[in-house]
Formats: C-alpha cells, structure tokens, sequence
DNA sequence: ATGGTCGTTGCACGA
C-alpha cells in the first residue's frame, strides 16, 4: 500500500467587494496578506475599460472580469493561468442582461464569480428573477458542467442556507434570503453535486459573512451567511481549511461582506511511468 | 429608537 502522497496546495477566496473602485486599496492590501491562488470577486461595480487589471498583474494574478458599471460586476483573479472564460450562462441558456455571472478555469480547477440576485421582497419581481436566475445557473452546471470534475461556484448567493447562517431566524420571516423557494433551489445545487465547503468543516451557528452597515449590526453580531465556496465533491473531499476573514469587515471604510477563504490539498496529477 | 449606512458617470435608490 502506498502511503498518502502530498498534494498540491490551493487557495481559493472569494469576497463582495462592494465597490472596487472604492475599496481597490483594502483588496491590494488583503491579497498581500492573505496571497489566495484564486480570488473571486462580486460587487465590482466597474466597467471593463475601468477594471485595475495592471494593478493585480503587478501582484502575480491574471484577472478576467465582466462589468457594467455601476452596479453588479464579477471577477476572477490567479495566479494560476486561466483559460476557457465563460461569461454568464453560457450557449443555450436564456442570458442575463446583469453582469453576475464568470467562469474560468485556473490551473486544475473550474472555478464561477457569481454574485446572485437580491430579490429585495417576496412580492417583487425582482424575487422572481431571482429565482429564475437560479434555475439558469442549474441549467448551465447540467449542461456545461460536470460533478466528477474538479469545479469551484465563489460568491455571494443572497441565500442563507439554513437558519443557523441568520442572527434571528424570527427575525427573517416573510423575508429574502431565507424563504423555502430560494433554499430548495440552493438545496438543488447540493444534490447537483456542490458541497459547500464551510459546513464540512463548522456546524455551529452565528458564523457570519455578510452585516448590514447600519444600526452596528456587525458590533452586535447581526449578520448572515450568504457569500459561500461550493466546491464539486473531488475538490470538497480535498478541503483542509476554511475561513470567513471578519477582520477584513473591521476598520476604515470595509465593504460589508467578508472575504472567505479555502484551502484543499488537491491530488498530484499522475503520469504513466 | 420600527431607524440606523454605505455605494454610485450620485442628488434617489439599491443593498
């Protein structure tokens, strides 16, 4: 029998940036420290023409990105090279006209920024283009994608998966991000083949990615979990590490989300003697 | 205290 044989580490973050315009210089500074392999971004709010690519090739990444301006906007940076770039849904897919959807593949990994609807109110349409954008991102992992292989969804899902993931699950009755609709889809890209990476390595509840700016929500710990790493189950199964970094929604000027990271130990390629 | 704070080719609206 052979022993366990080392493998090859990756790190792989994702963070809602809200504005990287407004926030590029805390972003430089986290990559610095943090130093993700891959690093997924939502809430750009950038144009493409506007998007500090130089910037983050000065850092050793190559970065994709497909903007909008203003609003929405996602991301992919590596260090790793990046091929095969899919923007939203991809072909055979009712596209989206937002700009919250991307898909490169880095290294060994497939990996998808995707920053998901709000939905504001049960009663809005917006709540049904949720929804529907959710249905289209099932349609494009079953007919683009495939679950044995190695394949990594980043970014913030505007659902929080159960009620351990919300400060007051009282509290959130009647509202978005927690409704039976939008949980049962996101349960659909479980058994599709994702596992989200967190839970397999925490259970407890009040563990938060994403607080409110006003009222002190994040002093009080009033926050939800909602920015999320789902990897297929090759990759889940290499997971050694998780973390929400909520020092980076401390101090001047954060964004309201924060980052989350995840190391796996993938396996080394083989090749016939 | 039924609000609060951020962001934006901003000056109202989305989150």
């Amino acid at each position: 029998m052979v022993g366990s044989v080392g493998g090859v580490p990756i790190r792989v973050a994702t963070w809602n940036v809200n504005s990287l315009k407004a926030r590029l210089g805390r972003v430089e500074e986290w990559l610095a420290t943090v130093e993700p392999d891959v690093c997924c971004l939502q809430e750009t709010k950038l144009s493409d023409d506007a998007f500090p690519a130089m910037t983050f090739q000065a850092m050793g990444y190559e970065s994709v990105h497909v903007g909008q301006g203003r609003w929405n906007g996602v991301a992919i940076l590596s260090r790793l090279p990046i091929s095969d770039v899919v923007t939203g849904f991809g072909p055979g897919i009712e596209s989206d006209p937002e700009a919250r959807l991307l898909w490169a593949r880095c290294g060994p990994i497939r990996v998808a920024s995707l920053y998901a609807p709000n939905g504001r109110s049960l009663d809005s349409e917006h709540y049904e283009y949720k929804l529907s954008w959710y249905e289209r991102l099932l349609e494009a992992l079953h007919r683009h994608e495939n679950a044995d292989d190695a394949l990594v969804l980043c970014g913030d899902f505007n659902i929080a998966p159960d009620d351990r993931d919300v400060y007051d699950p009282d509290e959130f009755v009647g509202s978005t991000h927690v409704s039976e609709p939008e949980r049962a889809v996101f349960r659909r890209l479980l058994e599709w083949g994702l596992v989200d990476v967190f839970r397999e390595h925490y259970d407890a509840p009040g563990l938060f990615s994403w607080w409110d700016y006003r009222a002190g929500n994040f002093h009080k710990g009033k926050g939800m979990r909602i920015d999320l790493v789902l990897a297929s189950r090759p990759v889940a199964e290499r997971s050694t590490a998780v973390l929400i970094d909520r020092n980076a929604r401390k101090g001047k000027q954060p964004s309201d989300h924060a980052p989350v990271v995840a190391d796996f130990d993938l396996e080394q390629e083989r090749t016939a003697p």
